[in-house]
DNA sequence: CATGAATGAGTCTTCATTCAT
DNA sequence: AATGAATGAAGACTCATTCAT
C-alpha cells in the first residue's frame, strides 16, 4: 500500500537520461542540443527530464562527474600493481577503448567549448585532475623503475600524454578514416616513443 | 561626384569584426557568443556587423576561411624547398608560434563542438584538408630522401602530424600551466621522436 | 497514468488565437500586426503562440484555410436543391451576414496585400476557387432553367458576383457610413439587376 | 557659375521614385516593401530617396496626393458639360483605362491594408471624396434628367459605383483570366443596369 | 511519478533613417 | 546634390523551465 520508491528504477532512468543526453551533446554540442531532443532520444517527456535532473546544465554535470567517478575508480583498481609501465599500457589501451565508442570522440569535442562557464570549467577540471593525478604516480615509478625518460618531470610527461590522447580523439571525431581501431596500435607506439629514454646525441636524427 | 567606396577602409573594418569575433568565439564558443557582444567587442552596432555578415555563422565561416587561406599560403612559400625535413621543421615552429596566442587554442577547441552543423563542417574540412595536403607532399619527400620512417603511409604521419598538434592546442586551453612557449621544445622532440626511424628490434623499450 | 490531451481544449485555445489575430489583421493589416499584439489579443504568452503555430503566416493560413472549409461546407449543405436562384439567393444572404462583422470586411481588405507571398497566394487562390467552384454550378443551372441572362458564360457571371461582394466589402472597410445592414437590401438588388436577362434593344438605358 | 537648382529636374526625379515605390507597393504591399527595394527600382542610392521623401510613409501620401489631384483635374475637366450620362460613362472608361494597368489594382489591394494608419486614413478618405464628390453632382444630375433610377439617394448610388470599381479592380488583382480589356464592357453593362430605373413590379425577375 | 501545455526572457536579424564625404 | 556606410529600435521566433493535472 505504501508507494515504495524503488532507488534502482530511479538510478536506471537517471542512467537513460545521461546516455541520451551524451548521445546528443556528442552529436551536436552542448548549446545546439535541446532539452527536447535529449527527451526524444531518451523517450520521456520534458516534465521527467527536470525532475532528474534540475537544469541542462545539471546533466552534463552528471555525465562529467561519472566520467571523473569510472576515471577514479579505474585507478584505485590498479593500486598494488608494480609494474608502472604495464599500468601505462592499460591506460592506453583503456583510453582506445573509451573511443572506440565514436559518441565518446565526439563528446570531448562537444564539451570543450563550454569550458568558459565556470560550472563546466570545475567539472572539468576535477576530471583532468583525476586522470593527471591517476597517471602522475605511475609515472614517477616508472621514472624511478629506470623505463621511461628522465629528462622532463613526471607532470609534464603526464600532460604530454594526455596531450596525445586529446589529439587521438581530436582526430577521430575530425576524421572519418581515422579510427581508434585502426590507429589504436600507432598510439601505443606513440606513447612509446613519447616515454622512450632520452636520446644519446647520436646522429642525424629527424626534426630534432 | 559619388563617394567613391574604399575597398580599404572596408577590409580593415571587416578584419576587425572577424578579429573580434574569434575573440569571442575563442572565449565561449561559437553557440554561446551572442552578436551583441561580437559588436561590443568591435565596437561597433548590430547594424554594421550584418552589414558585413549576413548571418552570424558568416562570421565563424570567414574566420575559418582565412584560416585555411594562411595554411594554403604558407604552403606555397615553401614550395620549390628541397629540405623536406627543414619544411616540416618550420611547419611546427609556426604551429608552436600560432598558438602562443591563447585565443587560437581556445579557438581550436571552440570551433571543435560545430562541427555537426554542414556549414561548418565543410569549411572545416576543407581546413583540413588544406594542411593535410600541404603536409603530405613533404612528409612523402622526406619519407624518400630516408630522413623519416616508412612503415606508416605518408598519409597516416601526416594525419599523426595533426594529432600531435591538435593535442597540443587542446592542453593549451585546458591547462594554465601549459603554455606554447614553454612546452614549444617538447613539441619539437615529440615530433621527432614519432617520425623517428621504425625501432630495430632491440630490447627493453617501454610499453611497446 | 500520462495526461491525456484534451482535443477540445487544444482546439478551443487555437480557435481562440484564430479569432485574436483575425480581429488585429482586420484592424491593422497582416504585416503591421505584431505576434505581441496576437498574444495580448488572445490574452496568451508569446510561447503559447507559438506552440499553436509555428510562424506568424500560419495563422493568416489557419484562418484562410478555415474560410475556404466554411464555404465548400456551405456549398456542401446545399447540394440537392432545385432552385438555382433560391441558392444564388442564399448565398447573397448569407455574404451579407458574413459581412455584418465589420472585422471581415477588414479582414479581407488586409488579407489583398499579402497576395504577393507565395505561400499566401495559393491559400488565397484556394479559397477564391472554393467560392467559383461553388457557385458556378448554380449560376449554370439557374442558365439552363432560364432564369437568367445566357449572353456570358456561367464563368464569368460567377466573378462578376464576386465582383460586387468584393466591392461591398470594400466599402464597408472604407466608408463608415456604408453598412452591410443598410446597404444589403441594394446589393440583392444589384445582383438581381446584374443576372437579369439581356436587355431587348429597347430603347433609352443610360451608359449603355 | 552660380548653382541652379534646377525645379524640372528635381520634380521628374521625384516622379521617379514615386513610381518606383507606385511599382514596389502593387507588386508588394506598403509594409512589404522595403525603402531599399525602392531605391533599386529607381536606381537611386538610399540617402537621395530621403533627399526627396522626409519617410517611407511621404512617398505613399504623395502618390495618393497625385491620385487624388488627378481625380480632382478630371473633374474639373468635366465641368460645364450637360450630359450627366456622358460624363458617368467616361469615367466608367476612365477608370477601366486605369484598371488596364495592373499595377493599379494591385496598388489600390495594396494600400486597402493600411487604411489603419490615421496619416493614410486621412489621404484615403481624401481619395474617396474627391471621386465621390465629383460623381455626385453628376448622379444627381443625371437624376434630375430622369436617365437614372432615383428611388436610391444620390449619394448612395455614388458609393454603389465605387463598389462596382473597387470590386473590379479586386478582380483584376485576384484573378489572371480577369482582365480590364475583356471584361471592361460587362462593367459598363452592370453600371447601365446599377442605374436603370426601377423595375415595374413586372414579373418574374431573378433573385429579388 | 510522469506528463506536456504554458510561459517569457533572450537571440538573431531586418530595415527605416542619419550623416559624413 | 548624391551617396551608401553606420546605426539601433523593433520584431519573429527559440527554448529552458514551471506547474496543473
Amino acid at each position: 500500500m505504501a508507494r515504495t520508491v524503488d532507488p534502482a528504477r530511479h538510478a536506471a532512468r537517471r542512467l537513460r537520461i545521461i546516455d541520451a543526453a551524451l548521445t546528443r551533446f556528442a552529436a551536436d554540442g552542448y548549446e545546439a542540443t535541446t532539452t527536447a531532443a535529449i527527451c526524444a532520444e531518451a523517450r520521456i517527456g520534458s516534465g521527467t527530464f527536470f525532475h532528474y535532473f534540475p537544469t541542462k546544465a545539471d546533466v552534463l554535470l552528471g555525465i562529467l562527474e561519472l566520467g571523473t567517478a569510472e576515471t577514479t575508480a579505474w585507478f584505485d583498481e590498479q593500486s598494488g600493481r608494480e609494474d608502472a609501465v604495464g599500468v601505462l599500457r592499460d591506460w592506453i589501451d583503456q583510453t582506445i577503448e573509451d573511443f572506440s565508442d565514436r559518441r565518446m570522440a565526439g563528446f570531448v569535442r562537444a564539451v570543450g567549448a563550454v569550458m568558459s562557464r565556470p560550472e563546466f570549467a570545475a567539472a572539468l577540471a576535477a576530471d583532468d585532475r583525476a586522470t593527471q593525478t591517476g597517471l602522475l604516480g605511475w609515472v614517477e615509478l616508472a621514472q624511478q623503475q629506470g623505463s621511461i625518460r628522465t629528462d622532463l618531470t613526471a607532470a609534464r610527461l603526464t600532460s604530454w600524454l594526455t596531450v596525445l590522447t586529446d589529439g587521438f580523439a581530436d582526430r577521430i571525431a575530425t576524421d572519418d578514416g581515422f579510427t581508434a581501431g585502426a590507429e589504436g596500435p600507432v598510439l601505443r607506439d606513440a606513447v612509446h616513443r613519447l616515454l622512450g629514454p632520452e636520446a644519446d646525441e647520436s646522429g642525424d636524427v629527424p626534426l630534432r
